[in-house]
DNA sequence: CTGAAAGCGCTTACAG
DNA sequence: CTGAAAGCGCTTACAG
């Protein structure tokens, strides 16, 4: 059915060796131009595509990278993020597949099934998970939360830092009862609870009482709950898990006809492009994800290369974007 | 270094045939409990992974279904979309791993390296790709943009028809004097000048003047010089190309101190999760992805049984949702 | 019930 | 300068 290199090399009145040398540039170089020009009109001609399965047995390796997203909706820091590192990947010759760890398939079956160099996961893999890839021979390039050990092939951001920054902004900014609005959804847990733990911690440090928990969806009714109770706790100021959580306790503050940020200030997390649009402009922190998604790449390259130089890890780069919501 | 059958023959005491079989069930049936339970505790402890490029190389075929995501930023609706899909085709025994098309590599490189058994494409191939995909014996799944033709692996949503819709509606409320509010990012055009084109169309069956356009990017600066474009003309509502644009203009006329919907109503397009906690809530036309995800993967099922009988395509399934700002 | 052998399409030493 | 041959790891008729 598809076409073969050997159907290039009858085309073009040459051995297969010949047509692999022309295509694929050979070590000792020198093929007569006449020949070279011969076997890639064929190969053009006939719409010859090496097949991707015989070059990966062959050479014992792809060109493939495997990122692997974790199971909580991708918003616009992952999706730049890959294409960070779609681009400096292919400089390198080497093309970014993407796994959305939602499925119900267990990402073991997913790795056999294409061979890639390296995976790349943006979520956290259980150890024997990686004992396995690597025992195929596959480099793993991994993140995860709040690590604690010193792993180099291992970098996140901690999470709970950003809580603490959270609650540092809204003591700098006259806060003195803090509110914590997490995220409905059980998925993004991995993130939430060191987040919370971050809030909690900063206002033990700050000698403030414990933060009023509420979780809130993306609905102004569960929102609206939420600030009845921080209203009845005395709440003056929330942090939110992410700037989507954040943009719906803006809408049930509104909805409660609280003022914002005079009788309650909101900060949220990721400066989401919509939050300069808020009502009011919400206040946030930032993660200058272009400075991760080049370490990543850099990370990804130096497996690449069995370098075991890992780059050195990018600081934080954890930023308060102040505007209108505190 | 990584682990192959003749190891895993070789510690249970049998041939590689022996393992094939007892891995992937055989034909014939018939290996005894004794052997199988061997192999099988062998292959375990080895850690055995077959390799995807050999099987897919023997078999000719893999168990791959590569989608190709457009340039453009992907939303919530695309994320659904994909979860959907990768669910569905699961249970086929098909992984699917997902190319954003955003790198500097081209198509063809990327099914080139993995030799899918599908591609499904959310962005449209050029007719010359789809001719080398299916030389390939891959089989092809596309959208376009208001095909107009009756190829039945081509599904897409009219986006002509929600630019009209959009009109429609705000026809219906009472409006007279539109404004179109498209994307500044060029790669959108895609969308937004089908759009765009049905906004005119409606307009002019209405007996409306033209439409009054600005571009408006996601910041407010953008949004509030197009906002005195608007107040100039005359405009007492606004289409926007899609919920994001339309956040930014309602920030925007909010800024010039205009009313929403009382001077100038709004409406977007997606009903994105921040569109009912926009001030005021949002109206948009919703797509009913769920619906367009399933008739995805089912035409994707049909391609993959090489059947002809491709499932009926739904009905577009558009819906205006009406909310404050309309 | 199990093994020896062929062959998928490629690349690459090794001979000419 | 170019070709014949081996071998990557797998599956599967075909013999026993």
């Amino acid at each position: 059915m598809a076409v073969t290199s050997a159907d290039v090399a009858h085309a073009s009145g040459v051995s297969r060796t010949t047509v692999s040398y022309v295509l694929n540039g050979r070590p000792g170089a020198t093929i007569s131009e006449a020949t070279r020009r011969r076997v890639l009109e064929a190969a053009e001609q006939l719409g010859y595509a090496p097949s991707a399965a015989a070059r990966t047995l062959r050479r014992g390796r792809s060109d493939l990278v495997l990122v692997v997203l974790p199971h909580w909706p991708i918003g616009p820091v992952i999706d730049t993020l890959l294409d960070h590192l779609a681009d400096d990947l292919a400089e390198r010759g080497m093309s970014v597949l993407v796994h959305h760890g939602r499925g119900t398939r267990p990402l073991a079956d997913l790795w056999r099934v294409v061979t890639p160099r390296t995976v790349v996961g943006l979520t956290a893999f259980a150890p024997e998970e990686v004992r396995a890839m690597r025992r195929a021979g596959i480099r793993v390039v991994g993140t995860r939360i709040d690590a604690d050990d010193h792993d180099p092939s291992v970098y996140a951001i901690s999470q709970r830092r950003i809580g603490r920054m959270q609650v540092e902004h809204l003591v700098e900014r006259g806060h003195g009862r803090i509110g914590w609005a997490g995220p409905t959804d059980a998925r993004l847990a991995e993130f939430s609870e060191p987040r919370l733990a971050g809030v909690v911690e900063a206002c033990a440090t700050a000698g403030l009482p414990t933060p009023v928990l509420a979780e809130v969806d993306l609905e102004v009714g569960s929102a609206r709950a939420a600030a009845a109770i921080w209203r009845e706790a005395g709440v003056d100021a929330v942090a939110a898990y992410n700037d989507d959580v954040a943009l719906a306790v803006l809408a049930g503050l509104r909805a409660e006809g609280l003022a914002i940020p005079d009788d309650v200030a909101v900060i949220g997390v990721d400066d989401a492009p919509f939050a300069r649009l808020a009502c009011p402009a919400l206040s946030t922190i930032s993660q200058a994800i272009d400075v991760q998604a080049a370490y990543l790449a850099a990370a990804t390259i130096a497996a690449l290369d069995d370098d075991d130089d890992h780059p050195p890890r990018p600081p934080d780069m954890l930023a308060v974007v102040r505007r209108d919501s505190t």
